[in-house]
DNA sequence: TCTGGGGTCCTAGGACCC
DNA sequence: TCTGGGGTCCTAGGACCC
């Protein structure tokens, strides 16, 4: 714990469903819903209009709609939130070199390097909070200037606290721990709101008598380790006694890469089974090859009808990014699992991650094939074998954006029995007008999400791949 | 109309090696 | 001629987070 709260904690209000907000004037003020809309999704955000109805993130997306029937039900729009988030991320950078994205919508900003280290420096250190309490506004403003969205912060002298504090200033608010305040602020919270307690600890503590954060601290480390297990029960205790020296950490490195499908009906076809898993293969590779990455190890997920979950893996010889060789250890994996009454996800991952480069793969060739034990013909050409692909069905997923040809730019707004039903409204417009074409009107094409505020993301050389 | 998709970290047992 | 003790790697599962 450091002597004066200089970690700043910021999290992007309901993120996903906001920026639909923002985009589509029409749902201002209104209920709605991000997730999956096939018949076994969840909700990934719900607006606070939704949620007031009950409707909370990882709900079955059967349930909110019977909790709140007139919500606006999207698809998500990640290129348009990770532009978003770029932005956002953008304007930590600002405040200090040292920043830790958790995901797209929130982050750790070390406030102690950097620019904000030279406004608090020569400070005495009760002014110090005042001081953060500043920067933190300034954040919140300039993020609602660049983006229109609201953002909550908090900032103390720990990663734990300043996302706690976060958390307790939601919505659109800022919460600054000043030293010496710590332990009264943490003392009363449910476990529940430390890291790493979840629905299964939780239980375990509330069985033993512990219910607050305060509770746990008196129990003592050893009476936790014996609950918990040695690294978790310690973890916890530290915690608890608001012991957290973890820093911020810039750049963390992937450990694993991997895809997954739930399918809308169970799989009972081990020949359909086969199928799935080589086109998991496929997607699995195509991504460790766009993160320029390779890997050793390769992972079969499989969920059975009833939701039981068994993974199997094989290490190799040397990593690999073949997508045959990908596509082969996934298939001899899946050989050995019993599938019979059926198959609700199926997923490929790959681990063991090593750094790949051209000159390794040509290296490798040239060495001849030393890698795989049990593939006998593929190295050279292994042509990524596409399966043909089925006729490009026109899908209108609700809540994407198209553009009509005499109409302009809108999002889809519901589709089925032929028609599609568009509202054609902008960013920082007016709410617009409803209407309906046939899925296949040539006038209709699907289009780029528009920038949320003019202006924002600046065009220029900003495609950074990485 | 039960329960997504992408990750991380920890535990525990067996193999294997010294 | 009743079998120690580590360390590391691999595999499987589980809890947790957003």
């Amino acid at each position: 714990m450091r002597t004066a709260p200089t970690i700043l904690h910021l999290d992007m209000d309901a993120f996903y469903a906001s920026v639909e907000q923002a985009s589509k004037p029409s749902l201002r003020g209104k209920p709605v819903v991000v997730g999956g809309l096939g018949p076994r999704g969840v909700v990934s955000t719900a607006s606070y209009e939704a949620r007031v109805h009950g409707v909370h993130s990882a709900m079955a997306m059967a349930h909110a709609r019977r909790l709140c029937p007139n919500a606006a039900y999207l698809t998500p729009r990640f290129t348009l939130y990770r532009q978003v988030s770029d932005v956002v991320m953008g304007l930590l950078h600002e405040l200090s070199p040292l920043v830790e994205p958790l995901s797209l919508d929130e982050a750790f900003v070390d406030l102690a390097v950097g620019a904000c280290r030279d406004r608090l420096a020569g400070l005495p250190s009760h002014a110090v909070g005042a001081e953060v309490r500043v920067v933190g506004e300034e954040l919140r403003a300039a993020i609602r200037a660049a983006t229109g969205l609201t953002a909550s912060v908090g900032i103390a002298g720990s990663k734990l606290l300043a996302k706690i504090g976060s958390d307790a200033a939601k919505p659109d608010g800022l919460v600054v721990v000043e030293s010496g305040t710590e332990d009264a602020f943490l003392g009363p919270l449910p476990v529940r709101a430390l890291w790493g307690v979840g629905p299964a600890t939780a239980d375990h503590l509330r069985r033993a008598g512990i219910g607050t954060v305060a509770e746990v601290a008196e129990a003592g480390e050893a009476e936790l380790v014996r609950l918990l297990g040695k690294a978790h029960g310690a973890s916890l205790y530290a915690m608890a006694t608001g012991q957290d020296d973890r820093p911020v950490v810039a750049e963390r490195d992937v450990k694993s890469i991997s895809v997954e499908d739930t399918f809308d009906v169970d799989l009972t076809d081990r020949a359909r089974v086969r199928a799935e898993v080589g086109r998991l293969a496929d997607r699995c590779v195509q991504r460790l090859r766009a993160a320029g990455r390779s890997g050793r190890t390769v992972v079969l997920k499989v969920r059975r009808y009833d939701f039981t979950t068994l993974t199997r893996s094989e290490t190799l010889r040397a990593p690999t990014d073949d997508p045959a060789v990908v596509r082969e250890t996934a298939g001899r994996l899946i050989e050995g699992v019993d599938t019979t009454g059926g198959v609700r996800l199926l997923g490929v991952g790959v681990a063991g991650l090593a750094d790949f480069t051209q000159e390794d793969l040509f290296a490798q060739a040239a060495q001849g094939s030393a890698a795989d034990p049990g593939d006998p013909e593929h190295s050279e050409d292994a042509a990524p074998a596409t399966v043909a692909a089925p006729p490009p069905v026109r899908r209108w997923h609700p809540g994407h954006d198209v553009t009509h040809e005499e109409y302009g730019p809108g999002w889809v707004q519901g589709s089925g029995v032929g028609r599609v039903t568009v509202r054609f409204e902008v960013p920082g417009g007016e709410p617009g007008r409803v209407r309906t074409f046939a899925v296949d009107d040539p006038a209709l094409t699907p289009s780029e999400p528009l920038p949320l505020v003019p202006g924002f993301p600046v065009p220029g050389p900003s495609a950074t791949a990485s």
